[in-house]
DNA sequence: CAAATGACATTCT
DNA sequence: TAGAATGCCATTT
């Protein structure tokens, strides 16, 4: 609760615990693009823990302050959304995110600059 | 403290 | 290309 700032301001901080630390890059997917639960889990220094980072984001109690439907599986994969999927597919069209059929297209990931 | 769980990823059929 | 089988990590029981 007293990272709640860094968090939102996309700062990852040590001392967060894993998930907290998982919210605050995914603030730092900018919006029309999206990143892959290992790309998320490997900036955050462990590479291999993309489940973890999906069991963190599906607990994110920041929603929708932490964009979480921008975290797709490594093919693209709309997998899972708390609100549904459906709700997911829409949302990141409404930011621009070219999608096809549960599926969007991937691209380069680029974190947000603090 | 051991076992189970899940919004993944990779590889093999 | 689609589906099943394994491996992995952090969290929760």
């Amino acid at each position: 609760m007293q990272f709640l700032d860094d968090i939102l301001a996309g700062r990852v901080v040590p001392g967060m615990n894993f998930n907290q630390k998982v919210w605050a890059m995914t603030v730092r997917i900018p919006a029309g693009k999206v990143a892959t639960y290992g790309q998320v889990a490997k900036a955050l220094g462990s590479p291999g823990a993309a489940r973890a980072v999906g069991n963190a984001l599906n607990k994110n109690p920041y929603a929708p302050r932490v964009p979480c439907h921008r975290v797709v599986g490594s093919t693209g994969s709309l997998t899972g959304f708390a609100g549904g999927l459906p709700k997911k597919q829409q949302l990141l069209i409404e930011e621009g995110v070219a999608c096809a059929a549960h599926r969007v297209v991937m691209d380069r990931v680029e974190w947000v600059e603090l």
